[in-house]
DNA sequence: ACTATGAATGTAACCGGTTACATCACGAAT
DNA sequence: ATTCGTGATGTAACCGGTTACATTCATAGT
């Protein structure tokens, strides 16, 4: 059962004929006769030959694998990007090296070093902010093709696949402000390890004040362990200077934002309006259902995989995307209490 | 700034010295005088080498990855795992190649081939069934260490590391009939897709007729596209005779569940008590709670990827690992209607 | 003084593929 | 008859590491 597995000179010996003319038939790279033809691919049968990728890697040299760098997976939407990635890279013959960051700087640059002594042929990452990062200097230095998602379109001059965060962000300011809130907030995640947690802010803030209406209240929690309750109750002990509205960076913190809320007596839409950002799943199964903003995660890691394999198929490169984003409401979004 | 990357030979040259010594160094097999280390390790750092793995791999026959192959990164519980897999894995050195089978036998055989074209030192996966599946036999017979995660202990002799799901449906069906529920269901992802929503099945049942109730109605959904509504609504048409607490085989059904029994207008708990499983994070903030047995995801993925490097690394080979679940009592789990 | 021992290093084969180039046979064109 | 093109195949170098084995040299033992 455990036989050594064959190799391409085992495969040619057995047929009979020269390792090139093997190699020639497995690949379809110039001729070989059908005559031969049978011979050879019997005994690869027989033999149960599968050539060896670390080999055809190292004459190659490409490996048929693509890198990918993502901050976490506990939150659904990476974990919908990297199975929009699977499926686009599985569809097209390539193969996954995985690795998370934790939102640390650190690990990207270590973890990318890796890839790189893996030779992988490109990387779709997503980054804590895409001006001078280490991690891209990296890559560029090594020649390797990336590409960003979710990051922001930047002067880094590295093409992403995103949406308009900004402009989502002021979206979702008016679609509260036309509710009739009048005190706005901002739950965000760390703004330091998230370049569109600032972009969806600025966003924010631009359409509340551009409104006439004062600057939203801004609090940022830690992304790995957001401690939501410490940063709600103090300004809740106030409720009639507290915000009625209040708009978090992702579902996830949206969905703790609630939780709390709901633990300080206060009632989800009714005394304090809650909008998400992502448009993760489980948003519409909740009680109530999550307003939010639906960013389309499993074809933004598709997108990003088909335009990074077209360009190591020696198509275009890679260029920035900018994919739809749609507000989805929900119950959590109600008028402003009178 | 794109320099061809530098190789062992370019070190050795530079140097003044052969490959053998800067392998010897680099490595740490074998001596090398200070001295002859100084001039290596300077022309290392000039001119940024960093060996290469493949070429490494070829020679060394192993490399230093591991294959991941789960059914589904949508479901939270095994992106938790694999969290804990990645972070074990990091910590010791190795990478992943990872895939999602979307809980297709197909699938998996096809991603467990790439993953041995590509010579991975070991593999660790969760299957639809362990009992005969190809997917199995084909790392057998390439002697391929692997160890499963959630899949049940079975003849097939391979190691794998979950929870006692019998006992944990079992403590389920107590706790609801502790409750005063006598009218028990259980809605389940698809039996043929996952052994251990069978064995949590059997538990439950057992925990049911054990007590001398009536064996509880099953209701069985698909993985991917699990259609709730269609199997509870002709359920709950004549409510008298509708369960008043259903099992739900794991947390992401659960809340589905919940979502549609509100909009049936049935209120949880106060109508129907729904139990869950997994312990996903975002149960706890949801309204109500969710009531759920709690698996240690991470730890699982961590404690697999363990036992697997330690057999790599030579030691005691892999076992079965049953670590243990905790019931996490929930606002959706009450006491029957009267 | 002579050999045995061991440290430091180098040479070259090997891992499993790919591929440039050479070779050979055969029929067509001149 | 000679030349040429083309199809089919083989030879061997190469990709970038590792490592068994050989070599050299200095030192310690007798």
């Amino acid at each position: 059962m455990t036989e050594t597995t064959a190799t391409i000179r085992d495969v040619a010996s057995r047929a009979g004929v020269s390792v090139a003319t093997v190699s020639r038939l497995v690949n379809n790279t110039g001729k070989v006769s059908e005559e031969t033809a049978k011979f050879v691919r019997a005994a690869i049968r027989d033999l149960g030959f599968r050539p060896n990728a670390v080999g055809r890697s190292l004459s190659t040299s490409h490996t048929r694998s693509l890198g990918v760098v993502i901050p976490s997976l506990s939150n659904p939407v990476f974990a919908d990007a990297v199975a929009g990635i699977n499926a686009e890279a599985r569809a097209r013959g390539y193969t996954l090296m995985f690795t998370s960051t934790d939102y640390s700087p650190d690990d990207e640059v270590r973890t990318i070093g890796t890839l790189l002594d893996y030779r992988v042929d490109g990387v779709i990452l997503t980054i804590a902010d895409p001006m001078n990062n280490a991690a891209l200097e990296i890559l560029d230095s090594a020649g390797v093709p990336c590409i960003l998602i979710y990051n922001l379109p930047s002067a880094s001059e590295h093409p992403t696949v995103t949406v308009d965060n900004v402009a989502a962000g002021r979206e979702v300011a008016q679609t509260l402000i036309g509710l009739g809130h009048q005190r706005l907030g901002m739950v965000s995640g760390s703004f330091a390890a998230s370049d569109r947690a600032v972009a969806r802010c600025d966003g924010f803030v631009d359409g509340v004040v551009g409104r006439g209406l004062p600057a939203p209240l801004i609090l940022e929690v830690d992304f790995v362990d957001p401690n939501v309750e410490e940063a709600l109750v103090p300004i809740y002990a106030d409720r009639a200077t507290a915000p009625t509205a209040l708009f978090c960076s992702n579902d996830l913190l949206a969905i703790s934002v609630i939780g709390v809320l709901g633990r300080m007596g206060l009632d989800v839409p009714k005394d304090v309006s809650v909008i998400g950002f992502d448009g993760i799943a489980v948003g519409t199964h909740l009680h109530p259902t999550l307003a939010t903003v639906i960013q389309p995660s499993h074809e933004m890691g598709r997108v990003a995989t088909q335009q990074l394999l077209d360009r190591l198929a020696g198509k275009e490169s890679p260029i920035t995307k900018i994919l739809p984003h749609t507000y989805r409401p929900g119950e959590s979004a109600g008028p402003a209490p009178s």
